[in-house]
DNA sequence: GCAAAAGTGTTTAAAATACACCCATGC
DNA sequence: GCATGGGTGTATTTTAAACACTTTTGC
């Protein structure tokens, strides 16, 4: 809208209530999980128009008295089979640009959540109505954030806003903790820093920071045996509670310093 | 939503199409303000029911092929007169209780903007249909917060967000030049993350701090004379292109360290 | 001269970085 | 023993914080 001249006599005349219309309203998940050290989103192809065959976030319509959040599970669920906790769904924004669908006007809620690593998606054989998937499988990071993979809808730019907000939040907040099981050594935590960000950490100095920065974990009286060819028992952690921002940011070497 | 029991025999069957209804979609904006010193709010006095009488933020439903950033800058000048910058506007998220509204279902998308400083609101002489405010003003943000102040819908939710965020990127992105006028001292500047934070700064660390964030501010060949009784005259400066991310973080006092 | 605001210098404390080194295990 | 991953120690560099001090104006 240019801006509007200052001489217009009355600043709200000229609409009639035919000008404000209904929406369809959608939500659509980036569902995170990190698989062989790689940071991994969940991608379907789509099995309907539009983009009939594309690669898409798995989403779809929000029921009448349906909260927003149940709905992101719901579709989740719908299409892929997988449940994860409430707790590890967060916001991203809404994208309602007007072109965005080809069929109609519809705004759509973009959420992110962490996929538990066990879960692995599997389509709905009971139903292939429309909607329904033909396939999905959690896709690596770079393969989407190179281009070679087409996004349908402006799911690319939900995707690309999703890992700016959660890279951000890995130094701020103590998010990194939705990544790992109940109960996790320091070396896992640190592989979730190294899969988001994409480069290795030094493993002396992320451990000490993470136990001077209060609130973020506790230990427990367990440890882990070491896997494969031998190593030191590793201390278990848990969580402490709530999500919550860090006193001090946590340094992250991958972004250029001045 | 209970996590559905895997058992289920068709994970999407069971809806019909009137599960899914159209909804209407609004804008509101948190458009702030410093004056005085003090981080300021616009709220209008509400006109018609519900919350009549009540404080909120403007607003109002999104029209039929209109983006979502033009409803929020139409609703703004519709109800307070004010024209802000398109570069000014950011999007705080979506808000969809299916019980924000009392009387139908309604999507919210909360933009939050910059308002000229010089700029003061006034009402639409010209009309007085529904939406239309009784009242408004920048009303300071402790005066909110306290809590004295009731919001209408979940207006208080998305303030307090929003001050999360402005606060937040304060200190990791240049934000704080989007306050200023394209000519201003580093005063001034430093004036924006006191009135934000709410806490006094040290004026020499705060200058050294800024000046060694590359892409931050530029010099001019201009001075700004002292105002008052007196004081040696301050360099002007201008925004460097764009709206960036600080290669380091800006150090914020107001938060507690451990 | 004196007060006020802008801006620089200097000292001290704290934090990040790099990396050497010890610990406990599997084979 | 040796490789492997877990974990601690320590020297070095970088950054933040506190505040003394100089500069340039108005009155």
């Amino acid at each position: 809208m240019d801006p509007p001249s200052p001489e217009d006599p009355g600043r709200t005349s000229g609409y009639t209530l035919a000008d404000f219309s209904m929406f369809a309203v959608a939500v659509d998940v980036v569902l995170m999980s990190i698989q062989q050290r790689e940071l991994r989103i969940l991608l379907v192809q789509r099995g309907t128009p539009p983009y009939r065959g594309g690669w898409a976030l798995p989403g779809g319509l929000v029921m009448k008295s349906e909260p927003l959040e149940e709905a992101a599970q719901r579709v989740v669920y719908e299409q892929s089979g997988i449940v994860f906790r409430q707790g590890h769904l967060e916001q991203v924004g809404a994208y309602g640009d007007p072109q965005r669908d080809p069929r109609t006007r519809v705004v759509t809620v973009a959420f992110w959540a962490v996929a538990p690593q066990s879960s692995h998606p599997c389509l709905d054989s009971g139903s292939a109505g429309p909607g329904a998937p033909a396939y999905l499988e959690f896709v690596p990071v770079p393969e989407i954030e190179s281009g070679r993979l087409k996004l349908a809808f402006d799911h690319a730019h939900i995707v690309a806003d999703t890992l700016e907000r959660v890279r951000a939040n890995l130094e701020t907040t103590t998010l990194a903790r939705r990544f790992c099981p109940d109960e996790f050594t320091i070396s896992q935590l640190r592989e979730v820093y190294e899969a988001v960000w994409g480069g290795p950490l030094d493993a002396a100095n992320f451990q000490r920071r993470i136990l001077q920065s209060e609130g973020f974990v506790s230990p427990l009286e367990k440890w882990r045996r070491p896997a494969g060819r031998g190593g030191r028992p590793a201390r278990l952690w848990q969580a402490d509670d709530g999500h919550k921002r860090l006193s001090r940011p946590f340094p992250a070497p991958w972004r250029g310093r001045s």
